[in-house]
DNA sequence: ACTTTACCTCAACCTATCTTTAGGTTTTAG
DNA sequence: CTAAAACCTAAAGATAGGTTGAGGTAAAGT
C-alpha cells in the first residue's frame, strides 16, 4: 500500500522524492541551493511541508521553460514567507516565466525564419550570406539560450 | 591594415578567430572534437581552407538551434569529403536541423499553453493540477526525445 | 637584428545541474 | 531483537562546451 502523509504533513525524504519524481539527491541539492527547505526529527532526517510538493512542481515546469535554477530561486524568494502560498502567489511566478518562454518562442521563430532564408539563398557569397553574418537579427535581444535537455 | 586571405587560400588560426568571431581556443576545440579540419605549415601552425568559415557558421547557427556538437559532428560528417560542399548539400543540413528546430518550438508552445491553463485552474489539488501531474502533454510526442525528464 | 605578436601543446579550470560513492546512523518490518 | 531499508554528510565525478595559464616556438614589423 502507498505510504501516505501523516496528518500532521511531514513528509520524509523519500518520499517526497517518489511523489516529485526526483532523487533523494535532488533534494538534497536544492536545499543547499536554498529552492526547498525542511526542518530536522530526532534523528537528524529531513522533515517536509506537503506544499514542497509544489514547490518542486514549479521548479520543473520553470527549468523546462528554461528558467535556471539561479533565476527560479530568485523569484521563489518573493513568495510570502509568513503563510503557505495560495493559489495567486504560484499564478504570478506562473505569468513572470510565461513571458520569458514568450520570448524565446519568439527568438526561435525569427531563428527559423533566417535559417529557412538561408537555405534559398546564395549562400556561397561570404559578404552577403546571413549565415556568415548573423549579428542582426540574432546576436540581440535572446536572454539565453534555450536548452532543452534529452535525456 | 586588414590582413587578407591568400589567394592560394590558406588561413592562420587567428584569421579565421577573428573571421568568425570566435576564440582561437574554439577551434583548437573544435578540431580535437572532429568538427573542423586544418593542416600545418612548416612551423606547425594551423591553416585552414576557406570553407571552414562556412562550417563554423553553420555550427554556430545548428547551435543556436538547440543542436548540440555531437549531433552537429555526426551531421557535419555527412558533407562530401572529396569536394567543397556546394549550396545543396549545406541546404540539406539546415533542412534537418529546421526539423529539429520546429519540434522545439512546438514543444514550447504547448508548455506554454499548459502553463496559461495552470494560471487560471484550481491548481491547489494535487490530484487535478496539470503541473503536478505533467505526464500527458510533456513528455509525448516528442520523438525520442523526452525532455528534462529522467527515467 | 630585435621585438612584438601570433602560434604551439598540455593540463587545469569554469559553470550548471546534478549523481555517485563511501562510511556511518536511524527507522521500520518481521 | 535483528536485519533491511531509509537516511545522513562530505567529497568526488559526470557532462557540455568551452576558457585560462604556463612555458616555449614561429612569424612579422621596423
Amino acid at each position: 500500500m502507498e505510504k501516505k502523509p501523516l496528518q500532521d504533513a511531514n513528509l520524509a525524504v523519500g518520499y517526497v522524492a517518489k511523489r516529485s519524481d526526483v532523487n533523494v539527491s535532488t533534494l538534497h541539492f536544492y536545499e543547499t541551493k536554498g529552492l526547498i527547505r525542511s526542518w530536522r526529527n530526532d534523528g537528524n532526517q529531513r522533515r517536509y511541508k506537503p506544499d514542497v510538493l509544489r514547490r518542486i512542481a514549479v521548479i520543473k515546469a520553470a527549468q523546462k521553460m528554461g528558467v535556471t535554477l539561479e533565476e527560479i530561486k530568485l523569484t521563489l524568494d518573493t513568495l510570502p514567507q509568513s503563510r503557505t502560498p495560495n493559489k495567486n502567489d504560484w499564478a504570478r511566478l506562473s505569468t513572470q516565466w510565461q513571458a520569458q518562454l514568450d520570448e524565446k518562442i519568439a527568438y526561435m521563430q525569427r531563428l527559423r525564419a533566417r535559417v529557412e532564408g538561408c537555405i534559398g539563398c546564395g549562400c556561397l557569397s561570404m559578404s552577403s550570406c546571413p549565415l556568415y553574418n548573423p549579428n542582426d537579427i540574432l546576436g540581440e535581444a535572446h536572454s539565453g539560450a534555450v536548452l532543452l535537455e534529452k535525456d
